[in-house]
DNA sequence: AGCACGCCGACT
DNA sequence: GTCGGCGTGCTC
């Protein structure tokens, strides 16, 4: 029963989160079939602004709107035994909407599977196994002829086997419904999953160290920094504190920057935990991730490896988060909503009162300064087990030097050395396809995209120019679009130009090209892997894919093909970007016994990064650049925020920004810088301006960035620009 | 975001 | 006459 509301007193309310961008809650009477108050969590299906939406119930109370306002009821509990939402998942949800500025109903969102947010019963741990019935005897009473299903039966034995491995061995699906059918077999759930954990392998005394130190700390909410060079063995530790987390019946949450990196961790964790391992990512089909959140949920998955919308996920009891290359820009969703979901992690290990691990060779300076400031535990392995030695760098000043392709002369032989000892060569280079643009040789005009400001890139094969940032395609030019020569010609290396003369130089080499153009899902990427795998001998040349996680024993020689289109960013993390891209590329050389070679190529070897990277250690870079953040009151020194607005009407963008600056108020300690326009003004034919805030402290960007999402959001032009407010932004160019 | 409501142009 | 374009306002 609904208890009657006292004379006076308002009415009894529940309080729902609606997927809108309004950042508010609503108020709704409880359903007229009178209900016990569901739990935080559960979902409803409630009527707004004219339609119906699923929403979740947060809390009940006394109603704090005028007595006039007309409250309209909740149609339906759709959970009323378990909420779907934990309540570990709403409170980091709740923390999530704050701290991001981002509409409640978009962040909760988060914590439910795509089909659970229209409303759709839970996903559950479905029966897709079959068992014979009442022991291997019923066999008999499967009609003689029907040999199809006698095999069957015969395969499938005493055991409870996924229908999957039925269709796999050849039987049909018409077989497996008759053995059903006839009561012979059933449709069961799978048992509860193995878990034999491997015996621990081999471990160095400072992986050791390490490891008894984290294993001692298994409990509570306590960060850690794992930062350990390339190839130092941080896979070994995460799972031997795995092993921990599990046998004290947790679950464990590994999260990784990229779909790529998946299926071979998958294979290592499943090998050394003796358990499946779950995927959470965007490339699953909506089944497949279905089935991950009913075995989180369920407790039945002991670890969920995942991408960064994993951090979201439901556990039963989650013990343990490992953020594998905590350092990569890829945490970062660039939006709806824009979140970090390394920062993210953290919180929710606060809230699940568990340790995380953040391990990376090249951590980012948020998370050493977090180490200095004694709030993260840093623990660092600086050596190769098995006495590999780190690569040897060395630059190679391209000034002056005729260069193939882009290659010196060096570099080639470098490779050949290689290629020759039966060994393979990883050339870097930070652009697809063939040329970077197409110029004139007389008058100077570059082919541009007619949607951006950006030169159009050229490739070959098919032959079109393309805009690597709206991705508009045309053909190649044959006259000079200004001046009517037929001399154009190609400026700046391409991946597809590199893949060129590596063919024409090493015929009988197998060569590996990585990039986007190339390699288009995880089927194609792992059939290169496999294929790079297999191989003696090879080149392997790609951009960033390259760069990030694998493992190539076999890569002895490492070239990057042009290391200054980085280097002159006018971005304040451009540095750190390029310290830590080069040193993860030189990390992929001599991981296993084979010592490795890296070549640099550069027209500024004089730069103190390039210098440094010789001669200096990762950390001892990382610090400098922290002291350059410390002067510059910059990020993590700092705090800063974004305010950006994007429209096809150029003077829409700036008026936007011109009058919420008017209207924000005005702070001694905080400064804004702009609008202005951004580095690369027009996209897509979208014309893009931001107003920068810095201040001292996050505190206080925050409550300027909500002071502008409120202002904003009641201008006449925010409906015709798109904007959005951004805390520690990545991207501020 | 979505949806309703409302006020102006070209159609059966 | 009215179907439907999309500007403006609101969502418990």
């Amino acid at each position: 029963m609904i208890p009657e509301p006292k004379a006076n007193s308002s009415p009894l309310v529940w309080v729902i989160a609606v997927p809108s961008p309004l950042h508010r809650v609503f108020e709704y009477l409880p359903p007229s079939a009178a209900q016990n108050t569901p739990q935080p969590g559960a979902r409803v299906k409630v009527p707004f602004a004219g339609r119906d939406v699923i929403g979740i119930f947060l809390e009940d109370r006394r109603s704090e709107l005028p007595a006039a306002t007309a409250l309209k009821c909740v149609e339906t509990l759709l959970d009323d035994d378990l909420p779907l939402l934990g309540s570990d998942q709403l409170q980091l949800l709740r923390w999530l909407c704050e701290y991001y500025l981002i509409p409640h109903g978009e962040a909760l969102q988060l914590g439910l599977a795509t089909p659970e947010r229209k409303g759709r019963p839970a996903w559950t741990a479905e029966a897709d196994h079959i068992a014979i019935r009442h022991g291997t005897e019923t066999i008999n009473k499967i009609p003689v002829r029907a040999t199809k299903q006698r095999a069957a039966a015969q395969f499938i034995g005493e055991h409870t086997v996924p229908i999957a491995s039925l269709t796999k061995a050849g039987f049909s699906a018409a077989v497996v419904s008759a053995l059903i059918k006839s009561g012979v077999a059933e449709r069961k759930r799978a048992e509860p999953p193995a878990y034999s954990p491997q015996p621990t392998v081999n471990l160095t005394d400072a992986q050791q160290g390490i490891c008894s130190t984290l294993k001692a700390q298994m409990t509570g909410f306590k960060p850690h920094l794992l930062e350990g060079v390339t190839g130092s063995g941080k896979t070994e530790i995460y799972i031997e504190c795995i092993k921990e987390v599990i046998a004290r019946g947790q679950q464990a949450l590994v999260i990784i920057p990229e779909i790529g990196l998946t299926p071979q961790t998958k294979h290592r964790f499943e090998a050394a935990l003796g358990c499946e391992v779950p995927l959470i990512h965007s490339g699953l089909t909506e089944a497949e991730r279905g089935r991950t959140w009913a075995m989180a949920r369920s407790g039945a998955a002991r670890v969920v490896l995942g991408t960064r919308s994993s951090v979201f996920c439901s556990f039963q009891t989650l013990g343990l988060i490992v953020v594998d290359e905590e350092h990569d820009p890829s945490f970062r969703q660039q939006d709806h909503p824009r979140y970090s979901a390394r920062d993210v992690a953290v919180k929710r290990a606060q809230i699940c009162n568990c340790p995380i691990i953040m391990g990376s060779a090249t951590p980012s300076l948020e998370t050493l300064a977090n180490c200095d400031q004694g709030r993260y535990q840093h623990h660092t392995l600086m050596q190769r087990p098995h006495g590999s030695a780190l690569p040897d760098i060395s630059l190679i000043d391209t000034r002056g030097l005729a260069l193939s392709s882009g290659l010196s002369d060096e570099a080639i032989n470098q490779i050949r050395f290689a290629l020759e000892r039966k060994e393979q060569a990883l050339l870097f280079i930070n652009r697809r396809g063939f040329a970077h643009s197409l110029q004139c040789e007389d008058c100077g005009w570059v082919a541009g995209c007619q949607h951006c400001d950006s030169s159009m890139a050229v490739h070959r094969t098919p032959p079109h120019l393309s805009c690597h940032y709206c991705n508009t395609k045309t053909s190649v030019p044959t006259y000079c679009q200004q001046c009517n020569s037929n001399r154009l010609s190609s400026r700046g290396i391409g991946t597809e130009q590199l893949e060129i003369l590596m063919n024409r130089h090493f015929s009988t080499t197998p060569v590996f090209r990585i990039d986007s153009d190339n390699i288009k899902n995880m089927e194609t990427l792992s059939q290169a892997l496999d294929g790079i795998a297999s191989a003696e001998s090879a080149v392997l040349l790609g951009t960033q894919m390259l760069s990030k996680g694998h493992d190539f024993p076999r890569v002895t020689c490492v070239v990057v093909v042009d290391a200054d289109s980085l280097l002159y960013s006018p971005d304040f993390r451009a540095e750190e970007r390029l310290l830590q891209l080069l040193v993860q590329v030189a990390g992929r050389a001599g991981r296993s016994s084979l010592p490795g070679k890296v070549l640099i190529q550069t027209r500024s070897p004089d730069h103190s990064m390039m210098q440094q990277l010789v001669e200096r250690s990762y950390t001892d870079q990382a610090r400098a650049l922290l002291t350059r953040r410390e002067v510059l009151r910059l990020p993590p020194k700092g705090a800063m925020g974004l305010i950006r607005s994007d429209s096809k009407q150029e003077k829409d963008a700036i008026d936007f920004l011109d009058t919420l600056r008017e209207q924000l108020p005005i702070r001694d300690e905080v400064r804004l810088i702009g609008p202005m326009p951004t580095l690369m003004t027009r996209r897509a034919n979208m014309y893009r301006y931001q107003i920068i805030v810095h201040a001292q402290t996050r505190r206080a960007v925050h409550s300027l960035l909500e002071a502008a999402r409120d202002i904003g959001s009641q201008q006449k032009l925010a409906r015709k620009v798109s904007w959005f407010v951004e805390i520690d932004p990545t991207e501020t160019l």
